[in-house]
DNA sequence: TCTGGGGTCCTAGGACCC
DNA sequence: TCTGGGGTCCTAGGACCC
């Protein structure tokens, strides 16, 4: 006989660590407990500003991205501390574990949050208490609180997960969103910022149940494909699936700082971009990656900012070319104006265990030895007008067979 | 005083190919 | 010949998140 069964949904996690730079910070110094902590970049220079800040902290109104001297004003006893990230990371992988007991199908989003589908590990328990044994095993074993949503999906998990801080565990079924989340103001959601709320507001949309019962059409037409997607989640529709894998499909890896003071001296840029460029390499060599192009940026000393890529054709991992490819691109755009930002990122980036899959390596070597030719062929072209010498590269890119002039022609460039 | 630094994803125009 | 449409790649910029 046949029986009826519900279809049952998934159980999905956010676990959201509590003010987590501050919460490592006074775990590893019980001493800082209970007082008002902040930690920030370098308050000597324009860049102080509070990055994260303890409970203590936030109730005398000191709040992330805050400018430290009007922190120190609201909280005269503030203490403050510089960021120390392989404490955090050491953190941060402690914590991924504990989750990694309960289930493989765990996503990290940062540092400091990820994703888990603890749908089917009924032998641990009930999802309330599952998250109640994580929520105390986190904080017995690494002294670091934090928040659990639990829902049907991603975007319910993660508004959950806010709704109840600091050491909260809250449940956001379906059935609850008409009550917990539609008053929401629509700021609050995530995914939306400053300049979609404001968009949205000119529809009078002001809460998340606004926007749930909107018209369709017309926020396909304000926010584009992101319209659709806002709607579905106000509404507790997201299929995305818990990716455990996606925290190694980075695409991008950059370093960027800003100048104690704005400046226009090349011997100063030229140090910076050498930094970068370091900080870039070392960060690549940690993740055992390589990338395909490069990008700088540029703040001005009025805040504008211009970004200038160039797509390679062929893979870079080391300073040296991270720099020659940056120095280049940063020559050809600077209008000469005094700088405030620099910064240079790898896109197209990959591990070398998987570039080594797409390009054999005897390719792999052959291309790097190309892109001085490709770069003699683009000045050419500049010079001599483009078609014949593009279309050159275009054969010699896609291994079409060459014709005898090109073959020649390639031959003699090269000696 | 003009908010740091690390990212992801989307859009839009131009070039180019079919 | 200027006549259309579709698709992909590259580049630059914008919005958003932690």
């Amino acid at each position: 006989m046949s029986q009826w069964y519900p279809k049952k949904g998934k159980v999905i996690f956010h676990v959201d660590m509590n003010s987590f730079y501050a919460s490592v910070e006074v775990a590893y110094d019980p001493k800082l407990k209970g007082k008002p902590l902040a930690i920030a970049g370098n308050p000597e220079e324009r860049k102080g500003i509070v990055v994260t800040s303890s409970y203590e902290a936030r109730a005398k109104g000191v709040k992330t991205t805050m400018q430290l001297w009007e922190a120190r004003r609201l909280c005269p006893e503030l203490i403050v501390l510089r960021p120390n990230f392989d404490r955090y990371r050491t953190a941060s992988k402690e914590i991924f574990q504990i989750l990694a007991g309960i289930t493989s199908y765990v996503q990290p989003v940062s540092i400091d949050e990820g994703y888990m589908d603890v749908t089917g590990t009924e032998k641990h328990g009930s999802p309330i208490e599952i998250a109640q044994n994580l929520q105390r095993k986190i904080s017995n074993e690494l002294d670091l609180p934090c928040s659990i949503g639990i829902a049907p999906n991603k975007f319910l998990a993660k508004m959950a997960s806010d709704m109840k801080k600091p050491m909260g565990i809250t449940i956001l079924r379906k059935r609850d969103i008409n009550e917990k989340l539609w008053p929401l103001k629509i700021e609050e959601m995530y995914g939306v910022g400053e300049k979609t709320a404001e968009k949205l507001r000119t529809f009078n949309i002001s809460t998340i149940g606004d926007l749930a019962n909107g018209d369709a059409y017309q926020l396909k037409q304000l926010l584009g494909i992101n319209g659709e997607r806002l709607q579905n989640k106000a509404n507790g529709v997201d299929m995305r699936p818990v990716d455990p894998d996606a925290v190694h499909e980075f695409k991008s890896i950059g370093s960027s700082q800003t100048l104690a003071e704005d400046t226009i001296d090349e011997a100063e840029i030229r140090k910076l971009m050498h930094q970068l460029a370091e900080n870039v390499e070392r960060r690549m060599k940690r993740k055992q990656a390589a990338g395909q192009s490069v990008q700088i940026m540029i703040r001005y000393h009025d805040h504008k900012t211009i970004t200038r890529s160039k797509k390679l054709h062929h893979f870079i991992e080391n300073k040296s070319d991270i720099l020659q490819f940056a120095n280049e691109l940063f020559q050809k755009h600077w209008n000469l104006e005094p700088i405030r930002l620099l910064g240079i990122t790898v896109q197209d980036v990959d591990e070398k265990k998987n570039i080594a899959k797409q390009l054999d390596l005897f390719t792999y070597e052959q291309e790097a030895g190309k892109e001085k030719l490709y770069q003699a062929i683009d000045n050419l072209s500049q010079k001599y007008g483009k078609d014949i010498f593009k279309q050159l590269r275009n054969d010699d890119r896609e291994d079409k067979p060459r014709t005898s002039f090109q073959k020649d022609f390639l031959d003699d460039f090269k000696e």
